[in-house]
DNA sequence: GTAAGCTATGAATCTCACA
DNA sequence: GTGTGAGATTCATAGCTTA
């Protein structure tokens, strides 16, 4: 397979914040080591499906049978495990670090390989879905969440790790390694010119929120191997960090370079992470930020319309130069001791001002369903 | 190292309900093949390696020779590994299956070599610790959870699963792959003569109940290869399982028996399974069953004392011949088309009824601490 | 116009006894 | 071994239709 785009501007420079079309192993290795600072990596999960499924009420459950998920055996598909990421740690730099999420079917491989080859495991980082597909059948518990690894390139890395903007998103409390995030429906999901779902297995922005926000800094490089419908390099985008897509679908192509192209970058006041040490519980005002409830950048506005301040992507505000949660910031221009953030600010929406509440109480009635 | 206990009792049967002190390997090839039902399996990730593991003859050793001292340790622990496992799968029934706990050290090397020696995967589950040790370095995401491996025997085993069970303890919604449950601590927690942790791992007794509950039946044989102090035993004891734990340690050993001695099983209908607040989270009235609250057998009061109860260890109740949830047995016997169970039902502690609410707004106020 | 009800669907290794 | 028929089996959410 040949790749139909060039991997370096006329300059000799990584060509960045494009797709590369062809097979991931191969252009990989045509690419200069040492030059990524982060993989995010979604490989085919070698699920091994027998017959149609139908849910209880007969309908027919749409499985993931693409040619691009088939392999013959555990033994192929080690052995395209082991190419790829070997492909994949060259083009790393010393102190890089990578990201693969997987299932059971494949996870497990792809971790043994991941320590046979040297990379240094950070954590396993468990995606639990609010709203996962049931087990029709009762033969087994629901499939509820997917695994991801976080390994940098070596034991020795000096790997990227944004503890307070982390600390931030999660309203002051440590980032745990279980995160709980909905898939990816309605307005996000691509869809083709039939109306169908452009790529059968496409990951949530929050997700990649999360990934990058935690793991890269703005400028940085970031890879994605299996680019698909292209949600790293939209997330990317958004943050102000460089991708690099490498995909072979030209149906998947298209539909991320339309997606690519509608995405406008946060500027770089709303980029900025928190530094600072802060506290607070309960819902994460990050959670709001994560979800796309609330855009970075977005303008917030005082109760009585007096001051405005910005979101920031790790869930904190930004308003006359002070910067911290949103109880902080609206005490601190209130000139009061303190300040409940939650009833304080509002967000425009269809010309009218909306309290912040209102998105935590949906949150909360989400939740109210699947507390554990 | 010779086995100090029997393997077969007088007549030549396997000798149940105790614990064999050796090398599990070695015992379990002394075992008759096709005798377990169930394995639990917490292996060790941290084995020294010195030389009395013997190096496997792979041949990928050159390929990774700049990471010889990773490889040779993990060549040392997949030997182990493919060991105990061939071992475990020879002494498991057609229909068995086995359960295996871990963290990102070890679980992808254990989760590789079940799927290469033909151990057929169910679900992997993740158990999520609602009260984990921070990281205080603050350089990565806080270890809050660890993995299971859930696998049958075969592809083609008819392995166990109560799903009504299961469902039941999940307040009638479908068990789903992550399980939230605390840590081991407090009065669970063993200690030695010294008041120290008798053992550094003691899992919590609410994930054996689960795992038991939901993948064995009364009379089954349970084996722990790895036994410890024994909380395998402990609930299979509880439970009406039969055990066989297998343990190298003398002071693990005294320690489980010393526990075991002190175990009372239920009776076997408290063991059969069955086939505005508004906001507040979600608690499965199995919580209080499996976190020692209520204990199975124990008899629940009708709101006007006119009706009783009992308590069965997946959660359920059974009063009259009608059985169900709290809330199905209360409108049931009330002759109601709905009934709110928590506010129904109470229990007796020291001569006083007390609300089973109140046990509930007891999780829930430790739940408070970490919402998420 | 609003509320209630109905339909669609998501990375899924998803039945079993008997002839 | 394979084929067949009876029987068991679903949760959260988005979006559309009906009352």
């Amino acid at each position: 397979m040949t790749t139909r785009t060039q991997t370096r501007d006329p300059a000799g420079r990584l060509a960045l914040n494009q797709i590369l079309q062809g097979d991931c192993i191969e252009i990989m290795r045509s690419l200069p080591e040492a030059s990524v600072d982060l993989i995010f990596a979604d490989p085919p999960y070698n699920l091994q499906l027998r017959g149609d499924l139908h849910r209880p009420d007969n309908s027919r459950v749409d499985a993931v049978d693409d040619h691009w998920d088939q392999f013959s055996g555990f033994a192929a598909y080690d052995a395209f495990t082991r190419d790829w990421l070997a492909a994949a740690r060259r083009v790393l730099k010393p102190d890089g670090a990578i990201w693969v999420i997987g299932s059971y079917h494949n996870i497990f491989r792809v971790g043994t390989e991941l320590q046979n080859q040297g990379y240094w495991m950070l954590n396993d980082v468990i995606w639990r879905k609010s709203n996962p597909m049931p087990n029709f059948r009762g033969k087994r518990l629901t499939n509820a969440h997917e695994t991801m690894i976080w390994a940098s390139r070596s034991e020795g890395s000096r790997y990227t790790f944004n503890y307070e903007a982390l600390k931030s998103l999660n309203e002051g409390v440590q980032m745990r390694s279980d995160w709980v995030l909905p898939i990816c429906t309605g307005g996000e999901r691509l869809k083709d010119a039939a109306g169908d779902k452009a790529h059968p297995t496409q990951k949530p922005e929050s997700l990649l929120h999360r990934v990058l926000i935690g793991t890269s800094n703005p400028g940085d490089v970031v890879l994605d191997p299996f680019f698909g419908t292209g949600t790293t390099g939209a997330v990317a985008k958004m943050l102000g960090r460089n991708f690099i897509g490498i995909e072979r679908e030209e149906a998947y192509i298209q539909a991320a370079k339309r997606r690519l192209a509608r995405i406008r970058p946060y500027d770089g006041m709303a980029i900025a992470t928190t530094t600072s040490k802060r506290s607070e519980p309960r819902i994460p005002f990050g959670q709001l930020v994560e979800r796309g409830m609330l855009r970075p950048g977005e303008e917030l506005y005082s109760i009585g319309n007096r001051y405005t301040a910005r979101v920031r992507a790790d869930g904190s505000l930004i308003g006359n130069d002070v910067k911290g949660s949103i109880h902080q910031v609206g005490a601190a221009l209130e000139g009061a001791p303190s300040c409940n953030g939650w009833t304080y600010w509002h967000y425009r929406r269809e010309g009218k001002m909306v309290s912040i509440d209102a998105l935590r109480q949906q949150i909360r009635a989400e939740m109210e369903n699947r507390p554990n």
